[in-house]
DNA sequence: TCAAAAGTGTTAGGCTTACACCCATGC
DNA sequence: GCATGGGTGTAAGCCTAACACTTTTGA
């Protein structure tokens, strides 16, 4: 290593990486994006897009742009899950891994096509590949955590697009909750918290009735309190 | 700087440090637990207990070890908070900070007495002092996850004694919420989530009927999902 | 016997849950 | 006109919140 192009420290620093847990639901099926890793450690397993942390780049900043850049996706709802940092997690060095948990529509993944593609993939959550790392761990913490905010915040538009019906929106907190939910019930509970509005637009959507569209009241994130 | 005495790094490292909030009832106020600084940067200011962390070292275990290195306490109740990282948010080197939530006992402090005293202290949250570093963000943080969990678990009790009166711990969920509870209504509810049970004991306490002590059922960690 | 905190049930109102039929459209 | 999903109200039960008096002790 030429010493120029080297860091030096008085005593030793751990490298820093953000990983993100990137959910949609595709089909029937709730789904995480996984990344083919090219190189080694883990070369050819499955991993979470994330990476190493610039020096002077803000930890969230950092989570969006390896997300962008391994997958090419923006814009999706992002917020820090959980700080992994058990000392063998990586074979190389001591890293630890700040994790956030994101959400976002699933055609998002198309804008990516430009880049190197098939190496980001939409998977199942109950048929995940091997995966490297501890990110196994990092996942089932993620789910939990998607389950836990379903009972209290609104979260799970950020799956659909801008303009949603009701019924999409019970397919897909029935998908989450593995379970069936009654619909006036489900209706009420959702209207009665004011976070969604009608568009006064109609979705039509085969041969039957069209379906009035809703919106979220304020698309900012809902924090969490662990 | 000797250079048998420097690591280094073929790209920069952030430094890791953990921060401990931890929290007691003293009196009746809820008071964190803060140390002066000797050094600089913000030397003469207060801070959270915490600091860097060994190579090697988990983080719950430097969290621990500092918070037992700067005040001499040890086996407090302690989870992961949040992960603070701004890129200038220390003056010296990009700092990495995972923060945690603790809660203890008042007295025990006193086990402290015997190394450097006078450093740590106990401030009500009502009255913090100029605080180094983000650490005001860290305590507004930490005392938003302890009334968040305090609804959901019962969390409460890690500031008393192993056995307590069912009066001492309405009083703790009173100071907490800073408002009056019924006294039925709180014994019902305690009770019925079956996470207390009676010791068989009874707790003396001046001129009036002895009050029965209970004990957590599983004194373990409430696990928390954001 | 008095002061001080411990202990104990009931009721009303609100919220949650269960449940079934008509509506608008495309074919 | 029929198949398909969209849309709507009510009643029972459960949970929550409000409320006051008796008990046990030490002084």
């Amino acid at each position: 290593m030429n010493q120029s192009k080297s860091y030096r420290y008085p005593y030793p620093h751990p490298a820093v990486t953000t990983d993100v847990a990137l959910f949609t639901i595709r089909g029937e099926a709730l789904s995480i994006l996984l990344i083919r890793r090219g190189n080694p450690p883990y070369r050819g397993m499955w991993a979470l897009p994330g990476g190493f942390l610039d020096i002077g780049e803000d930890l969230e900043t950092c989570a969006k742009r390896e997300l962008r850049e391994e997958t090419g996706i923006e814009g999706v709802y992002l917020e820090q899950l959980y700080t992994f940092g058990k000392p063998e997690r990586d074979p190389r060095e001591r890293v630890i891994s700040i994790a956030y948990f994101a959400l976002t529509r699933s055609d998002r993944l198309k804008l990516k096509a430009a880049s190197d593609a098939t190496r980001a993939v939409w998977f199942p959550v109950g048929q995940l590949p091997e995966l490297a790392f501890d990110h196994a761990n990092i996942i089932q913490s993620a789910r939990r955590r998607l389950l836990a905010k379903l009972s209290y915040s609104m979260i799970a538009f950020q799956m659909l697009p801008n303009h949603f019906t009701l019924s999409q929106l019970q397919t897909v907190h029935e998908i989450l909750l593995n379970g069936h939910l009654d619909k006036r019930n489900f209706r009420k509970a959702i209207l009665a918290r004011g976070i969604i509005k009608e568009t006064g637009e109609f979705s039509q959507n085969g041969s039957h009735r069209p379906a009035k569209t809703y919106a979220a009241v304020n698309p900012t994130r809902v924090e969490i309190i662990k």
